[in-house]
DNA sequence: AGACTTTTAATTGTCTTACAATTAAAATTG
DNA sequence: CAATTTTAATTGTAAGACAATTAAAAGTCT
């Protein structure tokens, strides 16, 4: 576990990317530890605080956690699905707020992974599944409810239909593009009406899901899409206009 | 921007927090400057290590970057599509390989997501799409190519092919998903034989994709990802065998 | 001997101070 | 006015100290 002396990067980054490298090429095993901070600026020749910069590069990836006291130190994490889920959900919402992704770009994207989960959905759905389902679609024709809960509990209701695959790759990857629609989700004033027809939409899904029929599940997705793009080029056309 | 002083967190979590909250709700917009290390410190009332490996956590998400110099400082970095490439790729890749992922669950999640491009790349891709993935399988096709550089050429195919979609947030999903199997894809060796049926397999994948015919690219795709599984369940047998 | 308590040592977390390196802007000079 | 030098601000790095935490070791009492 080497740095290059002839570098023009800071040396906590090259010490992060070595200890880094060791991680994923396997050098550094799960739940190993990691020499001490001093044993470490001894190695690479720097002070601690540097070492300590470049650990705390490494946390903020969940690739190591630190434990203080006696046998305490830093420990090569197992990235968890968890830990990836946050991740991912953190770099989507900013991906997207910050480069001016039009809603008709991520919903597209959105739809086309989760009508990916679906036809596994249909065949793999567990009862638990269906059970969230269906109580996130009795809570959205909750009278009283704000859309932001109203979106809250949209978002729950695809995961349940994406957990259903089975494929926790799939879920993993979905939870990005699902979470991360949300605040543009936010922007959009559910009518009473509006409601009602994404409520009819989910029952229709829900009802595919359970019958293992994937096609018709499928085609509601497709109409979920539309339905979604339409309502929110009403509320950009909205705007325009005042 | 505060930090809770009854918490038992690590101040430079706490702080690496709060900054990024104010990144996320927009109150520190894209390129705006970040106070001065001193400046943070004083705010927050710690150390100027302790800002520094707050920032240094940021950092290493991309959400802010570093200057030094008269005007220099930490300014809100705004994340691109290569930067959460990047940290997708990283991310899938030790989460795959740090928590036991069968190769059938990767492989299904990565196909599933590729043929939900399948279509809208079928639609709308132009004519250097197809030049690269043409370009791949010329490369494929080519004697003496080692394994690893076959699955680099597959990867560059598939990303081709994603591409095409024309979506650049499906795009960045997928990044995670294709580039994550590499690992997995090096165990298995490919043997001249499987190398042709797979060739094959892209051909027809690229020729329905030129002649928009998305059906006829889905079912290649679905053949494509039953023989991948074949293959690597044959290097799994033969390594039981031993 | 065994259970409980205290001490010890290792380790990370934080603070302080200092200096080096870099860089843009200001001041100086020809 | 252009080129050069100086200056000041800022991050990068170093060194040393102390606080907080924690597991293990040592000690103590029953």
């Amino acid at each position: 576990m080497k740095i290059d002396p002839d570098s023009s990067k800071d040396l906590s980054v090259q010490i992060a990317q070595a200890i880094r490298d060791a991680i994923i090429s396997g050098s550094l095993r799960v739940d190993e530890r990691l020499p001490s901070e001093t044993e470490l600026s001894e190695h690479f020749d720097v002070s601690r605080p540097t070492v300590r910069e470049a650990l705390k590069r490494l946390a903020a990836q969940s690739l190591i956690r630190t434990q203080r006291g006696a046998s305490g130190g830093a420990f090569v994490n197992r990235l968890t699905f968890q830990d990836a889920y946050g991740q991912q959900i953190t770099t989507s919402t900013l991906l997207l707020s910050m480069n001016a992704v039009s809603f008709e770009t991520a919903c597209e994207a959105r739809y086309a992974l989760e009508r990916a989960c679906a036809p596994l959905s249909a065949q793999r759905r567990e009862a638990d599944h269906l059970a969230t389902m269906r109580a996130e679609i009795y809570r959205q024709g909750q009278p009283g409810l704000s859309d932001e809960a109203f979106c809250a509990s949209d978002v729950a209701f695809h995961r349940a239909l994406v957990d259903g695959a089975g494929n926790p790759v799939l879920s993993y990857q979905l939870a990005g593009a699902v979470e991360a629609m949300q605040p543009s989700m936010n922007m959009i004033t559910f009518t009473a009406r509006s409601r009602e027809a994404i409520i009819a939409l989910h029952t229709r899904i829900a009802d595919a899901i359970e019958a293992n029929d994937a096609g018709t599940a499928d085609s509601a997705l497709s109409e979920l899409q539309s339905y979604t793009a339409k309502l929110a080029n009403d509320v950009i056309a909205q705007r325009e206009k005042t």
